[in-house]
DNA sequence: TGTACATCAGTGAACGCGCGTTCACTGATGTAC
DNA sequence: TGTACATCAGTGAACGCGCGTTCACTGATGTAC
């Protein structure tokens, strides 16, 4: 690996492929949706054979495992970023919900092959699943600073933080796939909503039972 | 239609094929799940030949929209036939939460398919969308009520809807496909988590802000 | 400093797959007269 | 009551597609001596 990235067209070896390989995926993805990402077809935007993605990843698979890692990597950085100099617990909390909301509506099709079941035993492929982990624990935190603000007890953080969960992922599905479900309500101001319907949720969270 | 379901082998006629048709696709999706589900695969099931079903439904999407209508109406049915007999509206919005958890446990292939994105533009097929909409106003009816009985104002009642409809719809996904998320607090009494959860919704949505 | 050789990262042809759909057809049914 | 004919619901062969993957290969790199 001494010199990657040196020589860039003319060399017979890439150095640098697999990086490539999930970048051009990557915008493949977003651009033309799931259905399109074939290794053959990140092969050819990548210009490269039809079969050197397979020098660097476990098949179809291994290769969208690779992407979706990437994906909840930047999902952490999106999050962390949201949560930059806020100190009210409430509001890191509700900072966090949206921001997750807010990658989803804007990588619709990214945050369907984290979540989906286009990629069989995520937990089998250590990047993504460390990465994912890594994502979900910043709600977690957020979830159990809030709890112990308002009742100094973080027992059942873990259930809670599983409901924020539920908020959080259920909403940003309707959101991403619209034609699903109800229309009539979120015609407009979606985030405005999903605000009101998460501050109930919040509200919840923090009853004493 | 004079002769439905008359003679059952020898006739090159089937007579109802169409159901037939939808019968064998649900039972297919179930055992197999939505990937082995194919037009071909279908009509070999049920002894037909690979075309036939093309003069019964517009494409495979059309197949796959009247399995999925199928499966709302088996929804409402389920949804109502878990009300019966509660009185409560907190009881009977829980009631009407739960019972659509159990389902997606239950069917989780065809849960998959009657949400995700494998039927685009599920609007266009008015036997999916009324089916879908009857299901979905059960659930509307219970907030409503529930509303009512609480605070006397129904006014919000459709974004407490979709509230109740973001917690419903988001577990049930976590749910359905485990390896997603979370694997920790899940591993037992599914239900009796699910309801802690939902308790915290509920409570939340009675709220006066 | 030079050489032999293992290893790595590419190539390109080809296989085999199941699929949705088109096509021209044929058997059965129902209706008009 | 009988006949002609349109229409409907089946058949089966075939097309064309893009895909993931296997295979034998070759060019480039790095390392041992």
């Amino acid at each position: 690996m001494s010199r990657v990235k040196a020589a860039e067209k003319t060399s017979y070896h890439h150095g640098n492929l697999r990086d490539a390989l999930v970048e051009e995926g990557m915008s493949l993805l977003e651009t033309e949706g799931l259905k399109a990402l074939s290794l053959r077809e990140v092969a050819r935007h990548t210009g490269v054979s039809q079969t050197a993605p397979l020098h660097h990843f476990a098949g179809k698979t291994g290769l969208l495992a690779a992407i979706a890692a990437l994906g909840f990597r930047r999902l952490f950085e999106y999050r962390t970023a949201a949560l930059k100099n806020k100190r009210d617990p409430r509001v890191r909390l509700m900072t966090v919900m949206l921001a997750y909301l807010e990658f989803a509506k804007a990588h619709p099709s990214l945050f369907y092959l984290m979540h989906g079941p286009e990629i069989p035993e995520k937990t089998t492929f250590p990047e993504l699943d460390e990465a994912a982990t890594r994502s979900y624990s910043v709600l977690e935190t957020c979830v159990a600073e809030y709890l112990q603000a308002t009742e100094g007890s973080a027992e059942c953080s873990r259930e809670a933080t599983l409901a924020a969960w539920t908020a959080c992922y259920g909403l940003a599905v309707i959101l991403t796939s619209p034609q699903n479900t109800p229309r009539m309500v979120l015609r407009r101001d979606q985030m405005g909503i999903a605000e009101k319907i998460f501050e109930m949720f919040i509200h919840g969270l923090a009853q004493k039972d």
